[in-house]
DNA sequence: TTGTATGCGTTATCAT
DNA sequence: ATGATAACGCATACAA
């Protein structure tokens, strides 16, 4: 347990001055190249490191971003935290995450913690319930960028990375119409969130552009978790007329749902085609696999904190209500492919 | 961009000393219950934060805790994540997180910049390549709490948090044999790692124990990805005479491996019975429902992060050198079920 | 190019 | 029960 040595025990060794010291140790342009060496060759020898505490209180700021995410198990975020961390770890910043569960409550805490550990800036995905963001203003009014992702909202100055939610929403469905389905059901979730709000509003958009009716009936809204989608599948199931396609906006939600369908003794495509979202893993698992949206975690994440550390080492460029809109396309695979479908055994027996 | 209000501005307000303040806003005893009133409502309605910086300084800890993980972006590792952050909240905790991306070279620089941190402990689960411990010689030097989780290595001081792998490999395998499997193959990752090693010895010992011979050709070494299960497959269609039992050591792995496997005409598990590892929801979508065994991440980071901060705020108790041994259990599914197994007509057509 | 002096906000020590 | 003072390690304004 020996003692850590500072800048102090550096200058005595040297016989210089700790600001001296200080100054070559960050690479300050008023330090002899010569000096500059023989400092950063005592320091690695005799084991210095900088105190980031000493430094943070001195300058006031972390060098540390806070994430606030709705979830940490669940593969879209944790793509997104990969890509986030990447970066952050090239640039010599820390991260501290929190998850919020999907409850308000707990994402003002997170925010309260956040703020009270004096973030440089913070990176946030809302959560199913928040209602409002008061409780980002102490930041806003501190002058700490806010970025949203994915699950943003509007708010002055800060910034949003999403993808085209309504549009992706629109051609899914339009898709389904194109293999024939006329009776669409949507599952999603809390309509608070720009995500499924514009979801449905894409995938309402599609029937109405298809000369297709619309009604409350076919839309479904729940957790969008496995539960959700084996629940919803009985719903649909109950339906009648029976559906004949389903847009669902997550892959896992839209997996199970297949599976109780399956299990109900319908096929899919052919009796229902299935559109899920995101683009997991599990979709290529799937039988069939399963036609979905790809949402890019890892890309947003990296984007999301490279336009945070804009605003923080901010150049004057503001960016204020700005929107930054991620490309995702529809990947299509056997799960709505109605039309080449051949017509396997599988049906007859399911 | 108001200014951060202080002790000091709360001690002025009161007619106190900073360091009644400071005391009072610590719960300190010796501080009058009426003073203390005072004080946090004081606090509370001028808007007081505590300053991390400061206090860390002046106390030379940080209340943060360091996280190594190979990656993010994998089913285990994020409910392992999720149960950490869960029981660090509760503890007021922070926590930074870094991931080695599987190798030395990285692992070894997340190290240094969670030692520059100053974290107060250090979480690990250890990447593919890493050889040795010296990178974390620094913390254990200075008294700083290292703990493994997962993919573990024996050091004095430090606590392992595994479950038996061994024994878990045993059962998969005895299960196998159980099932009539003769020529049983075994796919598992870098041997450097004792998950990998020691379900390597928990495959030999079950072919020991029920009298089926061994030979290292049963053996398929690989990163254990999607790519390496749809390589193994090849490999295994290749041999003669065709093997009729698999364990894979990650769910990943073995639902690629069967993708593969069916892809090519064969059925499982009438033709190749096969098991996996870890339990991941994709275990339960792959068809036929993926055999494995449960791998508690949740329940590991929970334990994992309590046993580090009993060290860390140790009361005497050191517990060097020990390992902490959670419950895992082999969960059978149809991938595995040879005997019960109705000879579906899938099998024909393949 | 280098050095001196001071303050960042807290907490520990030692008084009262 | 409360207060005065110093110290934590660094970075900057100012001086030389």
């Amino acid at each position: 347990m020996e003692k850590d040595i500072t800048i102090y025990d550096i200058a005595r060794e040297l016989n210089l001055s700790p600001t001296t010291i200080s100054r070559a140790l960050n690479d300050h342009p008023a330090v002899n190249k010569k000096t500059k060496q023989r400092i950063s060759d005592a320091a690695a020898q005799m084991g210095y490191r900088s105190n980031f505490f000493a430094s943070n209180l001195r300058k006031q700021h972390t060098n540390t971003i806070g994430l606030i995410v709705p979830r940490l198990d669940s593969p879209f975020h944790s793509a997104v935290i990969s890509g986030i961390e990447k970066v952050l770890n090239e640039e010599g910043y820390n991260l501290i995450i929190s998850q919020s569960l999907e409850t308000f409550q707990k994402e003002k805490s997170n925010a309260k913690t956040m703020f009270d550990s004096r973030v440089d800036g913070l990176l946030v995905s809302l959560s199913f319930e928040t209602e409002d963001l008061q409780h980002f203003e102490p930041f806003i009014n501190r002058g700490i960028p806010v970025v949203f992702y994915d699950r943003v909202a509007e708010h002055r100055n800060c910034t949003n990375i999403v993808i085209d939610n309504l549009q992706a929403a629109h051609k899914a469905t339009s898709h389904l119409i194109e293999q024939g389905c006329t009776n669409i059901v949507h599952i999603t979730g809390n309509l608070k969130r720009n995500v499924y709000a514009d979801r449905l509003k894409g995938f309402k958009y599609a029937l109405l552009d298809h000369g297709l009716p619309f009604s409350e009936d076919q839309v479904i809204l729940g957790e969008m978790t496995e539960a959700a989608g084996q629940k919803a599948a009985s719903q649909i199931l109950a339906m009648s007329p029976r559906p004949d396609g389903i847009f669902v906006s997550n892959d896992t939600c839209a997996v199970s749902c297949i599976k109780a369908l399956k299990q109900a003794g319908l096929s899919v495509p052919q009796d229902i085609a299935v559109i899920g979202f995101n683009n997991d893993a599990i979709s290529r698992v799937i039988e069939p696999n399963l036609t979905t949206i790809t949402n890019p975690g890892q890309e947003m994440g990296e984007v999301a904190v490279k336009v945070l550390l804009l605003q923080i080492n901010g150049t004057g460029e503001r960016i204020p209500g700005n929107t930054i809109n991620l490309r995702s396309e529809l990947i299509v695979r056997e799960s709505s492919l109605k039309s080449k479908a051949k017509s396997k055994k599988k049906s007859v027996l399911a």
